[in-house]
DNA sequence: CCAGATAACTGAATGGCATTAAATTAATTT
DNA sequence: AAATTAATTTAATGCCATTCAGTTATCTGG
């Protein structure tokens, strides 16, 4: 099916995934077109559809494209910063409202996955979101050892606290922080600490 | 510009509510179509526009009937539940939890608000989510007399225990619990017990 | 009870946008 | 170089929200 395509090739896939992408960070909104695709990769509407069953296939694709990039950009960099194993779960709890906050259509594109008009549906892009959560359950595994969370499932308590950062990334970026909050940075910080205060209050 | 309405007029903004919550609960998914509306109503499409600016303004409003849903059905009701202050805050997460798995497309619409072509903007939907988050405030209040979360803000309390709540609703929904999770009502409940452990563990 | 004003309603456009169809061009194979 | 196949294009098609122009119903004051 796949036929392999003149090397100088527009790559029309990556190409159409990327102007996604720029068009998500640009509006704020989660709405473009495909002719707006279309024109940004200089092909035609239809011959998109050559490369993706149809606009969900293309979100999905940008979808799995941001966990790639939280995954690689953020998560990962965090789990490798120094520290101890609190330090480094705090550390990929502001990293991941980070990456929220500057990139906010796509987030919300990640956590409102188009419906899968494929049969093929759940394989990768539950393996990208796992991957991210183990990720978090190693740090938490690792803060056991320290005598954190003593008792707890550790995979238990990641999801628990990836709901919480995913909960607040999703309600500061619809502007529904406490009013009180200066600044959407700092919402975004306040709920890690907190979380990390329940954590230490448990040693 | 109200004009008072025949007695028994159909009463078209009501109606239309009512209709959009239903066909949220049939469907799975948020999208029904105005045509659907309004034949549900009993009236035709263009007559809708003389209740509503547009299909926005009838999304708003079924969004700010699930705050209210929510409130007075569920958290009211455990707010007034017999029991030491943590019970009431267990029993208040089990009800939340509750209520997004018993109406996941009214939730999903809960909070992904439509865009507001209106200039009246905040005010009603703030001030009903600010009311189910003041219920949440002074149940952690109340804890704190019991001792627990000393020296903590029970406002950013709040904030941090509702977006976990609010997290793990949003992704067991979107089918992102891990997977060893046998049932929905089972991934449901263990996030709210893995915060109040969190939370007695303070103590 | 009536004439005029105003609001609510209806069937028929309009227009944006995703998706298909039919036809054309380019590339690859033999 | 002819034939097969893939990639692309222009021109539909169709769904749906929104708007128009005209019609009917309701209310007001005489």
């Amino acid at each position: 099916m796949a036929r392999p395509r003149k090397a100088d090739s527009p790559d029309i896939p990556n190409r159409a995934v990327t102007a996604a992408l720029s068009l998500l960070a640009e509006r704020d909104g989660p709405d473009f077109t495909l002719a707006e695709v279309a024109r940004a990769v200089g092909c035609s509407v239809p011959a998109f559809y050559n490369h993706f069953r149809d606009k969900n296939a293309l979100l999905r694709a940008v979808h799995d494209a941001g966990f790639h990039r939280l995954h690689d950009d953020k998560l990962a960099l965090a789990a490798r910063t120094e520290g101890s194993a609190l330090d480094r779960l705090r550390a990929g709890g502001h990293a991941y409202m980070a990456f929220a906050l500057e990139n906010p259509a796509l987030y919300r594109l990640m956590f409102s996955p188009p419906p899968s008009s494929d049969l093929e549906d759940g394989p990768l892009a539950h393996d990208l979101g796992r991957r991210c959560l183990d990720l978090l359950t190693r740090a938490v595994a690792d803060s056991q050892k320290t005598g954190a969370l003593p008792g707890q499932d550790p995979a238990v308590v990641a999801f628990t606290l990836w709901s919480a950062v995913h909960g607040a990334a999703s309600l500061i970026l619809q502007d529904r922080a406490p009013e009180d909050t200066a600044s959407r940075r700092e919402a975004a910080r306040i709920p890690v600490e907190t979380l990390m205060a329940l954590i230490t209050a448990s040693l």
